[in-house]
DNA sequence: GCAAGGTC
């Protein structure tokens, strides 16, 4: 019999039915001479501190370094305080069982650094000693899978990239673990003020984000408006100037040749510039992309968008939500066309659906390269009943992006107007001709949204109109404002992009700080921690926050580089390179970021007394 | 009591 093992059921399921295979059992499909079994994600974890003899929070103990790391079940919070988590020990039982009467296994875990580690660490926590191969794949269409077990892999391929997982996992608990009791105890405020490479430069972010916000002084400036009649449609124009004193643009108001001054037609066309422009549409969305979208326009969390968008996959609504990518494959976009019918009488869609069942569809988001583990978020086109309210909204998030993505460019034209009455005035505006994929939500665009005169009237070079009306204009700069979760999350995405080094850079370019699966969970941790809390849609850093970032900003562990160091030496070791080099320096690292905690604490102490 | 990673 040969065992089959996928990271998460839907997966298991989808390879059973191309095999078809479908006697349903406790924890496992069966079917033609296999079974077809699933993890939940990380069954196994690296083992607590008290395994290895480092009982209780104590500076005697640390920096703790495992000689060898352990593994233990996952666990899960309850009133008697952590246990294992009893549904992963049921589906560890039932592996075990599937693995000793297994011939082979095949791991069809996620194509990628975790899922390697996900069946590794179940392999040899259970002690299995059985030959496995390994299915790469990075869709789950039929086509896709049946190819992927027509080249199974040696299993052997693949023990690099676990090495690599292995190192990542090791280093996060060597650096957080003991970072995180070094400045809990030198605090002496007996809270746990955690420290990690993903969390810390992430509040760090938060942080000096909001002092640069709180400190910015704001330069005033001046400038003149007028208003301009054509045949009766006004429309505003601004001085082409901004000046520093009220004076002087009450100077320059004072020169214009409006009608009140006696000037009958005192707006003298310069110039006129209508340029089209094609907007593409946007990409489908990726979970990061899809959390940014429901924070904008429903104040959604990240957190509470994820476990929406797992309510609907769970009730096979939408795709797999966790992705980081924003294409399809070709394989998948065959079958767009039939996913895009079942809309066409949906009540706010319907009419878009329609229309791009007969037009020729974008295909901007089709891109096989840029499939990693799963591709973009899309409906499956199951009937949706009974959903929430919000859980609507997020899942006409996911069929209305289809739609917008398939669409055709939306054609605009960027009109400027140049005016002169006594100085120069400059007017511009946009116009819609075409709106291909805006139709979808008819929203306003949003980086024209405050501008006024959204549409000029036409006007001719050389044209004189009258001006009826003129003002001084007392503006501001403005700082960079606080992080959102929608600004955070993309922030954090991107956080590698203004890295210096190079190298460094370039070793990020794919991953940015933290997971797409991981995002929301980082920032309800800083929550948790009462680091940061929500005022209004703002992360707002708390004191604790502040005092956390003074004593750790000029550390590795609050720089996004950190990441980017360790993501090059990883993937290095994935090619072959030594993992002992690796762990020796992480483990140099973990001494001195301890050593260093243990000290930086009592400043925190100080601080604590100031508030 | 603690990391970051995955998922129900």
């Amino acid at each position: 019999m040969k065992v089959i093992i996928a990271e998460k059921p839907s997966v298991a399921r989808e390879i059973a039915k191309v095999f078809g295979a479908n006697t349903k059992r406790e924890g496992y499909i069966e079917g033609k001479g296999y079974t077809f079994t699933w993890a939940f994600g990380h069954l196994l974890q690296l083992a607590p501190p008290q395994e290895y003899g480092y009982y209780g929070w104590s500076v005697q103990n640390l920096p703790m370094l495992p000689q060898k790391f352990k593994l233990a079940i996952r666990k899960v919070k309850t009133k008697e305080g952590m246990v294992d988590d009893p549904s992963v020990k049921k589906q560890l039982d039932i592996i075990k069982g599937l693995f000793d009467e297994a011939t082979e296994i095949i791991v069809a875990t996620d194509a990628g650094r975790e899922g390697e580690l996900i069946f590794r660490y179940i392999y040899y926590f259970l002690k299995c000693k059985k030959p496995f191969k390994r299915l790469w794949i990075s869709s789950q269409t039929d086509a896709a899978i049946k190819e992927g077990f027509r080249n199974l892999k040696p299993g052997t391929d693949y023990d690099t990239l676990f090495n690599s997982a292995h190192c990542r996992s090791q280093s996060d608990w060597l650096v957080g673990m003991n970072a995180t009791q070094a400045l809990s105890l030198s605090s002496g405020t007996r809270s746990v003020l955690s420290l990690g490479r993903v969390q810390t430069p992430t509040l760090a972010m938060i942080c000096s984000r909001y002092l640069e916000n709180k400190n910015f002084v704001p330069q005033i400036y001046y400038q003149v408006a007028i208003q301009v009649d054509k045949d009766g449609q006004l429309f505003r124009a601004i001085s082409a100037n901004s000046y520093k004193t009220k004076e002087e643009a009450q100077t320059i108001a004072d020169r214009v040749e409006d009608v009140a001054a006696g000037f009958p037609q005192g707006g003298h066309i310069l110039s006129v510039e209508a340029k089209p422009r094609k907007e593409p549409p946007p990409l489908l969305h990726d979970l990061s992309s899809l959390q940014q979208e429901a924070n904008k326009r429903k104040g959604f969390t990240a957190d509470y968008t994820l476990s929406l968008l797992q309510n609907l996959y769970e009730g096979k609504l939408v795709t797999y939500p966790r992705t980081g990518s924003r294409y399809i494959g070709d394989d998948v976009f065959a079958t767009v066309p039939g996913l895009i019918d079942k809309f066409t009488g949906h009540d706010v869609f319907g009419k878009q659906a329609t229309a791009l069942t007969t037009a020729k569809l974008n295909k901007r988001s089709v891109n096989a390269k840029k499939v990693t583990d799963h591709h973009a978020i899309l409906p499956t086109g199951e009937a949706a009943r009974q959903l929430t309210p919000d859980q609507q909204a997020v899942y006409d998030m996911v069929v209305g992006r289809m739609l917008e993505a398939f669409h055709q460019d939306c054609i605009k034209e960027i009109t400027k107007i140049a005016v002169q009455s006594g100085s120069k005035f400059m007017a511009s505006g946009t116009v819609i001709n075409t709106p291909g994929w805006r139709a979808v939500f008819n929203d306003k665009d949003e980086e024209k949204k405050d501008e006024e005169n959204a549409s000029l009237p036409k006007v001719t070079q050389g044209e004189n109109l009258p001006v009826t009306n003129k003002a001084v204009l007392e503006k501001q700069t403005k700082p960079k404002p606080l992080y959102n979760e929608a600004s955070l999350l993309k922030a954090l995405e991107t956080a590698g992009k203004e890295i210096e080094d190079e190298e460094l850079r370039y070793a990020m370019k794919d991953s940015g700080l933290g997971t797409p699966a991981t995002r929301a969970s980082i920032i309800e941790t800083l929550v948790k921690r009462d680091y940061i809390t929500r005022e209004k849609k703002n992360l707002v850093p708390t004191e604790t926050g502040l005092s956390v970032y003074g004593v750790v900003k000029d550390q590795q562990i609050a720089q996004a580089e950190l990441t980017g160091n360790w993501e090059k030496r990883l993937e290095e070791i994935r090619s072959g390179a030594s993992v002992n080099s690796f762990l020796a320096e992480i483990q140099q690292y973990t001494r001195s970021i301890t050593s260093e905690m243990l000290k930086a604490g009592t400043a925190l102490r100080v601080v604590a007394k100031q508030i």
